[in-house]
DNA sequence: TGCTATTTTCTACGCGACGTAGAACTTTGA
DNA sequence: TCAAAGTTCTACGTCGCGTAGAAAATAGCA
């Protein structure tokens, strides 16, 4: 249950980012100010969506288990169930699953770490 | 460029697992009985597909270059690229590139390791 | 060399995911 | 109670994938 599309991995980024509860509308505003502005990698954004859309888009996510919404107030606010970091590292463990193998997957996965990510990774197995 | 269809991703393991060059034919046999012999995880064979269905699979996967032709023999054979070890490992790489923060990213990776496994990684790391 | 059996390519359909948004319904503030 | 703001329903186009028939290419044999 991994991939997403492009306009909810930039809803997901927005939430990531400002890790605050926000508005559809709120997202609807930050997608079409967002490549115009700063570096969007992506360059999904830069439109103008209709709000339905966003609200659309969140749903689907919240379906996915990514994003859950306080439906008390009346807009509502939504946020991301987990930090970018944390899902992240959670696909990865999910690739690592895939294959028989994992400590041979490991091994190949180290092979090309770059040093200072090997530095972090020694410290971080220092005291487990 | 990740993710597998379900048959797609069988006939990856079929390659990866027996990995020499196979023709279409003999995958298309070997994904009839696959189920039924031994234990398969997905539980998408023990169908006896058309050939030509093999044959679209493995024009894809050719395509996305995961898979590699002779075609100088008069039944195709078809052999994966790379293992399924490096691929996997590749596939953690660029799942780990997605995120800006790598090193927060693998802290949280290696949060949820098993003991095993991070012995695997202490090793491959040069470390204690 | 012409014919048939095998193999490959082309074309295509159904389905589900995703981007997209209008129509219709709900809630709330005035 | 009414209009504005917000949410849900429904839906369409596109694309990836499972699936395979029709058509084209090729090779072995008579």
């Amino acid at each position: 249950m991994a991939s997403l599309g492009e306009l909810e991995r930039a809803v997901m980024d927005l939430l990531w980012a400002g890790h605050e509860a926000a508005t559809a509308n709120t997202l609807r505003d930050k997608l079409a100010t967002t490549t115009e502005a700063s570096g969007d990698a992506a360059g999904h954004e830069g439109k103008e969506l209709a709000v339905t859309t966003v609200l659309t888009v969140l749903s689907r996510l919240e379906k996915k288990g990514l994003v859950e919404r306080e439906r008390g107030m009346r807009p509502h606010r939504y946020q991301a169930v987990s930090s970018r970091e944390d899902h992240t590292a959670e696909l990865m463990h999910e690739v690592l699953g895939s294959a028989p193998d994992r400590e041979a997957v490991l091994a190949r996965f180290i092979g090309s770490v770059t040093d200072s990510e090997a530095e972090t990774l020694r410290k971080l197995l220092g005291h487990i």
